[in-house]
DNA sequence: CTCGAATCATTCGAGCTGTAACGAAGTTCG
DNA sequence: CGAACTTCGTTACAGCTCGAATGATTCGAG
């Protein structure tokens, strides 16, 4: 949560920092289109209609998360459940044409200033081969 | 919340990843000691007795949150509200004796196998360069 | 075919987090 | 002094997230 102890006080601060600025991003480009974080995660990931299971997989939560955001957007009339053909107990969550639209404004927002891109390219690349490494070796 | 767009898919997620296994290590050292993730990084910052604005401060979090995890904590006598000598409005928190020994667990806790510290040092120290980079920059 | 195990989505309960609004206490300035 | 502003902690409310339990359905072993 803080510095971690043990490792000099910087790279635990640094990394939350770091997506910190990600989430901050991400969730004023959601307010800016009506949207909740969590919701526009959603409709992020609804790039064709997908069951419940699948969608949560892509939204990195737990099922009743799902049912719980996409309860939110039914009420809008941005999602729509439909029975899934061949499976009776599952569902497939599909874009209204209001959510589809809606989904295009979001990633124009998305698009715009996007955080971390000051970076150069090499050094962009260096990061990913460190933080994969740290990642790999534990 | 996922890869960003434009650029490739990655440093992003990569960024997600990381503090993902911070967190996971953190609650999973809190949960060791009985204690939720919030409620421990309460503990983590009452090396001191302090005001409930500082706790707040130093926990990231809003004062609202803070009231609450102090309510938590202070039925379990973990932590107890003191006046604070000359201002009627603040209040002091501090660890009770069974909050310091809670506190010195949760320390044992953390240092055992803590995250991302199979890195060489030289990495550990490029990386932190970098992403002090990515921040200053935008 | 049938019964038990697994899977799907949901509901329930608990906890975390933030914004807005509040009362109490302190501070500032006429 | 006293009124206006600020700051402190709290409450109220809304939303996010998870684990556990549930009911409906499907799958698999015999």
């Amino acid at each position: 949560m803080t510095t971690g102890e043990g490792e000099l006080p910087g790279l635990t601060a640094l990394l939350y920092a770091a997506t910190a600025r990600l989430d901050a991003h991400f969730a004023a480009c959601a307010g800016a289109v009506g949207l909740t974080a969590s919701q526009a995660n959603a409709v992020h990931e609804l790039a064709e209609p997908l069951g419940m299971r699948e969608l949560g997989r892509r939204m990195c939560c737990e099922p009743p998360n799902v049912t719980f955001v996409v309860d939110r957007l039914a009420e809008r009339d941005l999602v729509e459940r439909r029975p899934h053909p061949g499976d009776r107990r599952a569902k497939v969550i599909a874009l209204t044409p209001a959510g589809a639209e809606l989904r295009e404004r979001l990633f124009a927002a998305l698009a715009c200033d996007p955080p971390l891109t000051g970076l150069p390219d090499a050094d962009r690349r260096a990061l990913r081969v460190l933080l994969d490494r740290a990642l790999r070796t534990g």
